[in-house]
DNA sequence: CTTTACTATGTAAAAGTTACACATTATCTG
DNA sequence: CAGATAATGTGTAACTTTTACATAGTAAAG
């Protein structure tokens, strides 16, 4: 962005050539990496694959790929998205850089990750792309390079997004019972809610459309389903002022 | 992170070089941008300085500069706003990355926005230095590269940041009123709060150690001074539940 | 037809938020 | 030194939101 500290204490010019400029400048690899959250079985879970290098054989790492000349960093992660699992039609946001120099066992790398929930049943895996697998998030102790801790500063940023935007329900079917979406909250929260309260939260914030249909094939008195009003939500996005720390 | 897709699709190995990997991925120049925040006569401002580059002359930019090899983001940014700025006990938080192919006129450039706060008075400006200037943020218009936008990036991550966190803090003297902590509010998140509401809300966290001074030299009945409990807050960091969108 | 395992719902208490007005106290001015 | 000015400091009532909690209903399975 700007020339660096010690030709800044030259006597002033402009720099004519910004090319020029550019070019002096150091290059580093850069790579994105998707954590990819998905929900079954009230579980949430990670999209992984086993890792190609031998130095991380048998461990497991994220989708990722290097970034490619003038590609942006959010194209990139649609397009690995859309490589290893065929989807295109989902939430994808950046959550941050990670540059630790000794990150990668080949030198240095510098990733940012990309963070997105994607509901399991609606998206068939091509299974033996690398032992492309839903990995169960509580149990997914070691990974290659520092993806452990990328999962994990993606799954922080993912509890608190969630309680701000509704990305819940790209989780759920079309259609889904009330206890399907506490189940996800409580999952992806790691924490239990009152059954009555939750549903009176969702109730008063009116973006739930009683569709009069009932669960089937339950073993118990099946519960309404509902859709989400997502043309409601994006008019009524709300702003909050409050003050709370 | 992962060898590309293309040489994904030939037959499975495991890669025995994780540097010969590296080496040929495509690299990239980086640089970090710092967005620095100020606050002085109840505006908030931003440093800036003038563009080296003779295609935005008389253009203001952000404090950036490149990533040396083997530097930590968070390090780069730290370092440049020491070395522009003299500070080293400052926040300092990354935002998110900005990669748009032609943000920068000598080519492809990546930069990671890092954004801070601190207090004016408390630091003294190498003023001859590139025009370094603190830049009201209501009208700062054009600025060179992509920087209006980061800039906005920024300014609204830390709206929202300001409810959760108590940045605030380090834009006021270490002895302050209440009235000079609503205004910074006030400045930042731009509404106009009600006064008692304000005092109650701050009363009731509890984190405002009355001093048992006053206020000199105002114009007016002189108001009560407060230091910020950094201690207690530091205890007491709230991780809340609780849906609402 | 009883058990099981859920769904569905209401209400009272507590906590937090909002809106709003008046007395007080330094300083400044004439 | 009296009055005007420009702030500080405080309380309360109405409202909204959150929390805690218990009972009745229904489909399926045995």
């Amino acid at each position: 962005m700007k020339k660096n500290y010690l030709e800044k204490n030259k006597p002033e010019h402009l720099i004519k050539d910004a090319k020029v400029l550019v070019e002096k400048y150091p290059k580093v690899p850069l790579t994105v990496d998707c954590v990819i959250f998905g929900f079954e079985e009230n579980k949430l879970k990670v999209l992984v694959i086993k890792s190609d290098l031998e130095y991380y054989k048998e461990h497991y790492s994220l989708l990722g790929d290097i970034v490619k000349d003038n590609e942006e960093l959010d194209e990139a992660a649609y397009r690995i998205l859309k490589e290893r699992t065929g989807m295109n039609d989902v939430f994808l946001d950046q959550v941050r850089a990670f540059s630790h120099p000794n990150r990668h066992p080949g030198g240095r790398v510098i990733t940012v990750a990309y963070c997105s929930l994607l509901n399991i049943n609606h998206h068939q895996l091509k299974i033996h792309d690398n032992d492309l697998n839903w990995h169960s998030l509580s149990d997914l102790a070691e990974m290659a390079f520092d993806h452990k801790e990328i999962v994990d500063g993606c799954y922080a940023w993912l509890q608190k997004r969630i309680q701000e935007h509704p990305l819940g329900f790209n989780l759920l079917p079309v259609k889904f019972s009330l206890r399907e979406l506490q189940n996800l909250y409580e999952a992806i929260l790691a924490v239990s809610l009152d059954r009555r309260n939750f549903r009176k939260k969702f109730a008063s914030m009116d973006l739930l459309i009683d569709i009069d249909e009932m669960e089937q094939d339950v073993p118990h008195r099946p519960g309404k389903l509902y859709k989400f009003n997502f043309e409601k939500y994006e008019k009524s996005k709300r702003k909050w002022i409050g003050i709370d720390f």
